[in-house]
DNA sequence: AATGAATGAGGATTCATTCAT
DNA sequence: TATGAATGAATCCTCATTCAT
């Protein structure tokens, strides 16, 4: 389920001289592979990974696949922590640069942080949404689906644009529908339906201003 | 594994009146298969069916499956099609028998419709709403959204609910995320989560009467 | 091994008036069925050939199929059956009309009228040159070869063309010689490459003069 | 699915002498698996051969045979490879001891070759000769013609022996008839009908005689 | 005679994972 | 640490043939 242990040099112990460090060499190897992997989904979509053509698709063997991951799965879910990440500094970014904090803002500026992602990444678009037939990219999607409910309801509650009473489960559901938003948008379409993105954006934001305070409403400036 | 026993009619008996006619032993057949595939859908999850699995389960050879499927997807879709049936027939006598007809009482009879159906069949949670991993499963469900929307924005739309402008893509939209809504109150909860569902309702009713017209929030007798 | 016993209708017994007598549709299956497989065997060659392919394309029911035929090998049996003696019929034929017979003649005749065939049914080419993977084909041929060559043999030596120790074994080495020419000279063009054939008459003639008669190389006039 | 024991070297220890290097351990395997295969195609003859009768008959897994072998069709082309080596070998060894060369004894000494591995190989007659009904020893045999009719040919004009004008189409002729012969000559006789070998022999000396030069019909000394 | 249905017995191939080196 | 090789365990599916009716 984790990735192996990561090696550590021996403090007090210099490494031989070598070109490329090792624990550089791993890192290189870690990232070729996941890229590997990467590419194979949109190409053949998360069904048809196999651990084989990941590793030939990196030029690594087979065995040294499991020296980083612990398994197929493992590999997955590196993939997919380092796309969440990617995705939550886009959101994070573009939040920090929302002048007026509103429900309205944040739900827009929060989706067209996930747009933006998508654009640049095409993979994300095959992975995430419509890879979601794999159990364990599922399984995570889901998961940061809680996490981002969580940042973001923390978020609005403090900045005082929603009455605390605004549940997390509240918070999840609207970020499971602007997740199926998403998916629907993205199903046929490479560049995403963005009428129908605009449909969630509304839709969840009229849910959503039912918890808000009138602060939420109107928006509080940065 | 063992020859069936040969039953042989004792001479100068004429045989014993068929009990049961070829045709209607070939739909017990396919029953009994299908609900082999149900019973270990739910108990293992729809990933780790095999054909194998579900043949002996039905007590049946692997070759019978493929007399009556065409392949592993296929006893997967019948099954997905039986049950679909199922669901339809509900939504259509819940809908039948409401007095006051609007878009609330729409989304809302049609929304208990299914728990009610949930309730009834545990299989139809484990299948269609955690089973969604697979990708049979997964394309089934679309495409019974996309009828289920169709069918009740016309319905909307002639009973005078809806504005013409409420879209086929609108109406996908809502259904959808009701969608949605179902596997998050069932993901843990076996009995499903009734206040999501209900905040489901609460969203989706107020999403669409955004394209209700007077009668469509007032309701109209039936 | 052997098609099916022939029906016979009991003498003295009238058959009951019907438009098409019982044993006039026999034949007509028996020939669709063969037709069917001839059929198949062009398109996807001997090797893909399958009961049920066969009767399907028949439109007939497997289960019918076995009421013609012992097995599978039954019908490529009489398919072959069928064939040769069209080939049979067609050197016969030819070589009655030959004016002066001799070993060259006899040859280049019987090779002739192959071609003929072969030029007249395309999926004689596919079965009997290109199909002999398939055991059954291969062995019919094997066979057909024999009697051909002692018919060929018989007639030669009857005529006074070749001095009875041309053996049993030097006509079919003579006749399984020409019949891998065949082979080669089909194998990529549809057409027969023609001048390999010429190739092979002058190979056969060569080597069966060195067992002819002086009648057989100057030839008797019939 | 348990954990495998961490083998650990005894302290103080030295690791024992590897027997057998790696390398060649999976040459054995492939030898051992040609074997098997080899000896279940004359046990039972080519179509009845499985993967699975030839692991098992090497006391190997089944996936190890595609370890080394793309699939069935790969096991065979490589056991025809390995066997064919060995024929061109013996030609070649055969025609370098011959004293005197002429079209004549190039023909028997090629053929008298093939016959002398025939008899060391009784495996070569099952698989070469009687097993040309499976369609990869068949294309194997084809293709291994034509390179054999190409390298006689070049010899025999290089040598002078033949005019250039022996078209590669004529000697690929010359060998397939010779093929064909050894097919009869060993098609029930384990040791091969030597009488029909020698008026094969016979007949593709004088028909490639006919474009023989005169050394050709004399012979050239070496 | 005709046939829809049933099925025993494989068959080729894949794959994630683990070792021995 | 790295890796070539090995493999247990399945998987889906096919097919010729035979019954029961």
């Amino acid at each position: 389920m984790t990735a192996a242990a990561t090696s550590t040099t021996p403090p007090g112990t210099s490494p031989p001289a070598r070109r490329v460090p090792r624990q550089e060499r791993s890192r290189r190897r870690v990232e070729s592979l996941l890229d590997a992997a990467a590419r194979l989904v949109v190409e053949r979509g998360v069904a048809a990974l196999t651990t084989r053509d990941i590793a030939e698709a990196a030029g690594a063997p087979v065995a040294s696949l499991y020296q980083y991951f612990a398994d197929k799965e493992g590999v997955l879910l590196a993939l997919a922590q380092r796309d969440m990440d990617e995705m939550d500094t886009q959101v994070a970014e573009d939040l920090a640069g929302v002048e007026l904090l509103s429900v309205a803002t944040l739900v827009r500026t929060t989706m067209a942080a996930y747009v933006a992602v998508y654009r640049r990444r095409p993979a994300f678009v095959e992975i995430y949404l419509r890879g979601r037939t794999n159990a364990a990219v599922h399984r995570f999607g889901r998961e940061h689906n809680v996490r981002t409910a969580q940042l973001l309801r923390d978020l609005a509650v403090d900045a005082g644009l929603a009455r605390p009473d605004l549940s997390p489960q509240v918070a999840e559901l609207a970020v499971e529908v602007g997740d199926r938003v998403f998916q629907l948008a993205y199903e046929h379409d490479e560049a995403g339906d963005q009428a129908l993105v605009e449909e969630g954006i509304t839709m969840v934001t009229a849910y959503l201003e039912r918890y808000a305070t009138p602060a939420g409403l109107t928006g509080v400036a940065r």
